[in-house]
DNA sequence: ACCTGAACACCGTTCAAGT
DNA sequence: ACCTGAACACCGTTCAAGT
């Protein structure tokens, strides 16, 4: 539906626009986020730029050299780190554009695993985070542990919130459902967490990412200071 | 080659062993470990049982339904933690129990996105670590806050791992030849990085995971005696 | 009850042909 | 230079038929 009618409004202006390697990952992106990566195909994304599936192999060698490209565009989303002095919060800032744009994009974390051919953008913003730590004072080694930690944990964070079989909204509903499959007294401590908890009015799980995320930055900021 | 290996010193043992979801779950566990989950196929899991592809419809309805059962093995696969009243111990062997199973099938923290119907080994998986949590004095909320945060730790830290173009072993020599496709002076800092710590002697990614690890588990313990 | 051959509607990709 | 139709070797899955 929602595909369609991007394909009806554009259609004429996208027809004489010629086709390029950019507008070709940015169809897949809209692609692969209406309908998931699975969604994804040689055909479908011919469709949706209105062209035929053979055109594309003009701008890309094949399908792999896409999702290193859409992955490479998902990471140019991701706000850069200010060069602010105060490391924690422009660390803490970049960590919810980042999660914010995996959020939006929920097939990307788990394409992260098979990508092995970095791309500018992606090379650019590890350039960027590890020079915030750098500039703070982090030595080499700290930096690297710090980045690991920190990505791991929002990459983590993502993979969870995707993975959930609710929108953070409409938690209650599809909890109660589940909580129901399964016997109460088999799971104890799940039936408690799930009741006194994640059924709770105004429960969003998307609130934990703070969570973690100071837990995280509060351990750097001890470890750099006592060093 | 490791493959057909299997295949024939098995051949004779398994023909006579009747197709059982069992049987075929763990199958398809083999084919993923050896090829990744590209390569597990209806057909290349048949071929691997000594079957015809249809066959394995007699034990599940699709191939969803196989997706979901190798995830469940592969949790049943992590050891649940102890009921020691040292939670911090129970949960950090825990949490390096289920690291090492995820870096032995490197396409499970992936998959573990798009899965939303969890199984029993999952289920009691959760539970147990849950328990360990309430058990040590942990209130719901924080319960949940630390359940969430350390399982995005680790599944993030596993998802960094599997994207790795080497294994930690041979980090050196493929780490220099990324560095060499990119121009130093553009990504300064990625390259102190590289050359100053990802090239020295011994390096090994997977050291990281310990420094992240026990720096949640102190923050873990800071919030839980101020409580 | 369990297995299977043939067939269907899909994939990614190649190749030779069109403008 | 850019696009494409037909074809190839694959997918997951259905259905009717075999033992």
């Amino acid at each position: 539906m929602g595909h369609e009618m991007s394909a009806n409004t554009d259609v004429d202006v996208e027809k004489r626009v010629p086709l390029s390697r950019d507008r070709l990952l940015r169809g897949a992106i809209v692609v692969a986020d209406a309908g998931g990566l699975g969604s994804l195909t040689m055909r479908s994304l011919a469709q949706e730029l209105g062209v035929k599936p053979m055109s594309l192999y003009h701008h890309v060698a094949n399908k792999e050299e896409i999702l290193d490209g859409i992955i490479d565009v998902v990471f140019s989303e991701i706000e850069l780190p200010s060069a602010d002095p105060d490391w924690r919060s422009a660390m803490r800032h970049r960590a919810i554009s980042a999660r914010g744009v995996l959020g939006r994009h929920p097939w990307a974390t788990s394409l992260m695993e098979s990508r092995t051919n970095p791309g500018h953008a992606t090379l650019r913003h590890h350039d960027a985070v590890i020079g915030v730590f750098r500039c703070a004072g982090f030595s080499v080694a700290m930096a690297a542990h710090a980045y690991s930690l920190l990505d791991a944990y929002i990459y983590g964070f993502a993979l969870q919130e995707a993975g959930l079989p609710f929108d953070s909204k409409t938690a209650p509903e599809v909890a109660e459902a589940i909580l129901a499959r399964f016997p109460t007294d088999e799971y104890p401590y799940l039936a408690e967490l799930t009741t006194e908890h994640v059924l709770q009015p105004g429960y969003d799980y998307g609130n934990e990412f703070g969570f973690g995320l100071d837990l995280i930055l509060d351990g750097l900021e001890m470890l750099q200071t006592t060093d």
